[in-house]
RNA sequence: GGCCUUGUAGUACAAUGGAUAGUACAGAAGUUUCCGAAGCUUCUGAUUCAGGUUCGAUUCCUGACGAGGCCA
């Protein structure tokens, strides 16, 4: 059991024997006592002085008493101030739970359940590169859905690719027009970043008609419209749908081309999937669900054909899940999909990862699932993420602001490999190894910068200033992993410490977070939030730090504390290897 | 217009209703005869405003102001 939770049993208990009072565990505040107080845990009594009518201070003496009494193989000490009861933790507690896991290589992992769980994330369209803003998607993705893995359920990773649709046919029409031809093999461009040129061309060239025909008196709302490029995209799509052979020829080439280029950042990134969906199979599922929803009086049909359901009462709006003309609308192929997604994996928890422009349309596809009551859809979680800005403000593709994902992670690399080379600490290290290491650092450095923020926030990215390779960021934490590797390297942990071992404070201070570890990850979990992970690993970097500046492992006082020690340091570094895996960070031996 | 999110040092981020609001960058000052200085130690500096609930509010409620988004 986790001290914490032993604590708080502990007080339960406590309370019902001295006051009869029954409290569930979860009932006790709790906190790490502050720096300038005595203690190690801080139980917060105001919340009991209503329900008992005593102060507060006889409150916390009374049950500090008690404690000591009853419960002295947990608690060595106590004092109360003001409505705060201090308690200080038995050492051997510590030095036990160091000897029980300092080499266990499992420490953190849960046992495997059958509970099932998918993630979708990255979702991108086909039309252009990915970009800053995916990166942020898909890291919380990737993570959170590693994080759940750790907590023993099963994951599945997935992905709903926007293959279809007026937008791709855009970079289609454009190929067609200007490209004479041309692909990225003979351009020697990667595909995605290929078909995006002619999607930025159609843009141009769309911009250009519409401003003749405005200049010819038409309307501004009608003059996009009227356009020869934009009617050539339009009746492209109605030939796509018809399955005009030649586009479909066309779409598949060019799709593929984006495949090939995305398929490179991925594996760059490291970032994988389980299941691909394609919108392409999937847009027209949900059309039957539409009938399910109509007979069991979910939506309502109105005079002109069209279905809606109506959300008043959930303290939103109408909203329309099919057209008269009986075409579905986006949510219908939503619901479509999730219903699908249920029958293939039956997965209790569904997590999408989509950016909070989309909060609204997330929880009526919630809701609208719950009413048709199709399996899973309580479980069903939109993980909102806010969108990354820049210094000068949004990133907008039409002003060719956007940080392209595959030119952010090259120049990551390349401002590792020249501090690296600066420090000169692995000149040893082939041009292989040197390759490796700058991407474990660079690639790291990125992810963390992007995954340390709450996701729910937006986020500003300076790609100046902002990335730097001190202070909060993966790399502080990579060295922190490679010097105590550098320790265990040269001195090896040959018998536990002794049970009766006394910690210094800052010994206490690391094992204290290292104990921590477990219910870090249940919290990252419950509120889907790698961020928590993130602070929490930089934390435990921290004092580590503090602890390593001022105790010297390898010249203990004697033989017992260097084992201590050298638990101390070993833990450290699984806890840091293990939380920064499941950001998708690796750490290196050596940097 | 309706709804949602958000507002913390110069900047970027923390803080399940609890003690003197933490951390990093930037700025100032120290620190290597001894385990890796991408480190460690000091200092400077912030809750948008006005009410309310509470023993206690950055946190909850109401309003104003600012930022972002969604719906026609």
């Amino acid at each position: 059991m986790q001290i914490i939770e032993n604590i708080k049993y502990t007080i339960t208990t406590a309370i019902k024997e001295l006051f009869d009072l029954e409290l569930a565990p979860n009932e006790v505040l709790i906190n790490k006592t502050k720096q300038e107080f005595t203690g190690d845990y801080t139980i917060v009594l105001f919340g009991l002085v209503k329900q008992l009518k005593q102060n507060p201070e006889d409150i916390g003496n009374k049950i500090g008493n008690f404690l000591k009494e009853n419960n002295s193989d947990l608690f060595l000490d106590f004092n109360v101030i003001k409505g705060f009861l201090n308690v200080t933790i038995q050492d051997a507690i510590w030095a036990g739970f160091l000897n029980e896991n300092a080499n266990n290589s499992n420490y953190g992992i849960a046992t495997k359940t059958n509970h099932t769980v998918m993630v979708e994330y990255s979702s991108p369209n086909t039309n252009k590169p990915l970009h800053l803003g995916h990166l942020r998607n898909i890291f919380l993705g990737w993570s959170i859905a590693e994080i759940f893995k750790t907590l023993g359920n099963k994951v599945i990773k997935t992905c709903i690719v926007n293959d279809r649709g007026i937008h791709i046919c855009k970079s289609m029409i454009a190929w067609q027009l200007f490209a004479n031809g041309d692909t990225p093999e003979k351009s020697k461009l990667k595909g995605d970043h290929f078909v995006g040129k002619y999607y930025v061309k159609f843009n141009e060239e769309l911009k250009k008609q519409t401003e003749a025909l405005l200049a010819q008196g038409v309307s501004k709302e009608n003059a996009e419209k009227e356009t020869p490029i934009m009617k050539a995209t339009q009746q492209m799509l109605l030939d796509w749908e018809d399955g005009n052979e030649a586009v479909l020829t066309l779409w598949k080439t060019m799709n593929n081309w984006v495949y090939s280029g995305f398929d490179i950042t991925y594996k760059n990134i490291g970032s994988d999937f389980d299941k691909i969906y394609y919108e392409s199979d999937t847009y027209l599922l949900g059309k039957n669900l539409v009938e399910t929803g109509l007979s069991k009086n979910v939506f309502y049909k109105k005079e002109d054909g069209s279905v809606w359901i109506d959300l008043q009462n959930e303290g939103l709006d109408e909203k329309l899940v099919q057209r008269k003309d009986g075409t579905s609308v986006y949510i219908t192929q939503d619901i479509g999909l999730a219903a699908q997604r249920y029958t293939e994996y039956e997965a209790q928890e569904s997590i999408y990862v989509i950016g909070d422009e989309q909060n609204y349309h997330m929880k009526v596809l919630k809701l609208i699932c719950q009413k048709l009551q199709l399996p899973g859809s309580n479980g069903m979680h939109h993980l909102s993420y806010g969108m990354v800005e820049l210094p000068t403000g949004k990133m907008k593709s039409r002003e060719g602001t956007v940080v392209d994902a595959d030119d952010l992670v090259e120049e990551m690399i390349n401002i590792s490999k020249q501090k690296t080379e600066e420090l000169g600490k692995v000149s040893d290290f082939s041009s292989v190894e040197l390759d490796e290491l700058n991407k474990v650092i660079g690639l790291g450095a990125l992810k963390f910068f992007l995954l340390r923020v709450d996701p729910k926030k937006k986020m500003i990215f300076d790609p100046v200033e902002s990335i730097d390779f001190h202070g909060f960021t993966a790399p502080f934490i990579q060295y922190t992993h490679a010097r105590i590797k550098s320790i265990l390297r040269k001195n090896s942990i040959t018998n536990n410490a002794s049970s009766n071992s006394k910690l210094l404070p800052l010994e206490k201070e690391v094992v204290r977070h290292l104990e921590l570890f477990n219910a870090t990850l249940l919290e990252a979990a419950k509120e889907h939030d790698p961020s928590k992970i993130a602070i929490y690993v930089f934390n435990l970097a921290q004092v580590f730090n503090s602890f390593y500046a001022q105790h010297s492992i390898a010249h203990a006082e004697n033989e017992n504390q260097k084992l201590l020690r050298l638990q101390i340091a070993s833990l450290t570094a699984h806890v840091i290897k293990k939380g920064m895996h499941v950001l998708g960070i690796e750490v290196p031996e050596r940097m």
